[in-house]
DNA sequence: GTGAAAGCGCTAACAG
DNA sequence: CTGTTAGCGCTTTCAC
């Protein structure tokens, strides 16, 4: 509401000669008002330009705010680079807008100090759309104010969460390779916790990534069998460390005959990277990636990748979020992916 | 707030065996308490659980909501492909952050119908954030709440707004073509409103777009003294339709020897468009672009451009919306752009 | 079908 | 420094 002297509906009650119960209920349309009452009371409330309840005494009254906050990547410049999240945020974006709720962008790491607005904020429920790891302060922030939350790629008690098939997606995935006949492959997963930076780690020894989508990808290129030649760890999920991670990776003597990329974004670095080294994709080297978004400006190539149904995700988490603001038990949601065979695979040179 | 039996301060004042004023200043630090006093309602305050003032309950009285909504465009995923939007929405969010406001995103194409919560959600105030025309009913029924509204990139009275040198960005631009010997110069301009098609118009005739920045970008081209030999509207600004217009424009006996585009989405479009018709860029074809944005994926190469300060932009705006929100009388701000000459333009061909 | 009354949880005068 | 008092604007029993 703007500041200032607002006509209330008490002014338009007492301009339509009714109390301000009948002009509430004029107005909410839940219980009994006689039509020519109703009338009048819209034709005062014209009159005197009300424009209908403040949502804020609502609010109050009501003990619900109709606002969901969205917890995003501290950059959203940086966030908003990964179609993966725009995506998901359009899902969630449509989901509430058809519900009529309120959509509170609020920018946070997982990491570091959590934005007042999470400790004091009006919400009803929360998305915390980012990835989170366990000990996250701003869910323990949120947990402690009582407000439900809604997990999206994470695994969580006293939330409910939204997945996706990530391992099975990846084992699926990296077989195809196998089937190609490739056996040097490397991998490129995704950042294993908040404190980022890119480095090779020992495929062959402990692995295990704060971040769930990290792990459970993880997981997936080993269920189909497969011990990678090289193993890297990259900072963000972006092309640009994509192109950083494709060259470590391929500028070098032995370097594989396939790369899987836990992302598409990498592994359009990795494309990009490839290209810049004069090697042909897929004759001498084959680059998948995950999540199945559309890059057009790596035409006139594909990306063979793992497609998850990101709107649905985005919609599926609102749905729960909104479902938890109306007292609901946390649930939890696994979606599925599908195999998509590009142009960017194929067999392994001999 | 989580639905249910909370704790109010009434309780805690209780328990602490002061008064409920009391209470409220050791919590909101506003006038003075005993240290001691403090202490105790704090004590209680944890003993019992309560996380502080419940936001709503204070928003009706202090008569503010500390929201301020930002409209965007409708399709999320689209608006945030283009790194204009997303770095704007960066500069608000944290500007918005840093003053511990709240960001309510809002969703809506600047026609057709408003989606409700631009008539009832709470707000202090509103950033129109998407290109915004003239008779634009999200602004007229923000207007009509009296929502007071700041506007990026539109001309309005009685709302600021935040623009750009869009014009002398422009004509500096399109001026160093000429400078460099250009005569066969092409125009693609940005969408000129709400009903998007891609066409070819007469660059001599009667041209107002309806959207602000078009019009502007438009006129700084015939500053520079250039009639296009061609020009086209593009539906929207982004990778896709900048190929699609590089086409209408490139391949073509009578193919210009440079492009002067809007935005450098469109710009990234027309090279790629160049190059896959096997044109050399700048030998064959100068390319420009507007917006100064980064796009690693272009590399090597780097476009010629007009830098706008897109992060501070969005700070603006954010602070010019507090300021609308604190009563603040509506002001215009004007940022400044620079050229910015990277490796896609060069002497005409002869 | 309509009205009176009781707050939702908090803050801001104003007294003491 | 602390307590009393009065609402912010609305919805919702509950009588009539």
């Amino acid at each position: 509401m703007a500041r200032g002297d607002r006509t209330t509906l008490a002014d338009v009650a007492a301009d339509a000669g009714v109390s301000v119960s009948t002009a509430s209920l004029a107005f909410s349309g839940a219980g009994p008002v006689a039509p020519k009452t109703r009338e009048k009371v819209l034709a005062s409330a014209a009159r005197l330009g009300y424009r209908g309840p403040d949502p804020v005494a609502r609010s109050l009254r009501r003990g619900e705010t109709g606002v969901i906050a969205v917890v995003v990547g501290d950059r959203l410049q940086r966030s908003f680079s990964d179609p993966v999240s725009t995506q998901t945020l359009d899902g969630i974006a449509q989901e509430l807008g058809e519900r009529g709720l309120g959509l509170l962008l609020v920018p946070s790491d997982t990491f570091g100090d959590v934005p007042p607005l999470l400790r004091h904020g009006a919400m009803d429920a929360a998305i915390i759309a980012g990835l989170s790891a366990p000990g996250d302060p701003a869910l323990r922030a949120l947990r402690e104010r009582g407000v439900p939350v809604v997990c999206i790629e994470a695994t969580r008690r006293d939330a409910s969460t939204v997945e996706i098939q990530d391992r099975a997606g990846t084992a699926e995935l990296t077989g195809e390779l196998v089937a190609l006949g490739h056996t040097r492959i490397a991998v490129i997963t995704l950042p294993f916790g908040p404190q980022r930076h890119r480095r090779f780690f020992d495929p062959a020894g402990d692995v295990r990534p704060a971040y769930t989508p990290t792990r459970n990808r993880w997981a997936g290129v080993r269920d189909a069998g497969v011990l990678p030649v090289l193993a890297v760890e990259p900072a963000t999920s972006l092309v640009d460390e994509g192109v950083a991670c494709g060259r470590m990776l391929l500028d070098r003597p032995d370097r594989p005959t396939a790369v899987v990329a836990a992302s598409d974004l990498l592994a359009a670095g990795v494309l990009l990277a490839a290209r810049d080294l004069g090697l042909r994709v897929p004759e001498d080297v084959s680059v998948a990636g995950f999540d199945g978004v559309d890059l057009p400006w790596l035409a006139p190539d594909v990306l063979t990748s793992v497609t998850q149904p990101l709107t649905e995700k985005g919609r599926t988490a609102a749905r729960a979020a909104a479902a938890l603001a109306a007292g609901e038990k946390p649930r939890h949601h696994l979606l599925p992916v599908t195999l998509r065979t590009g142009t960017t695979t194929g067999p392994a040179p001999r």
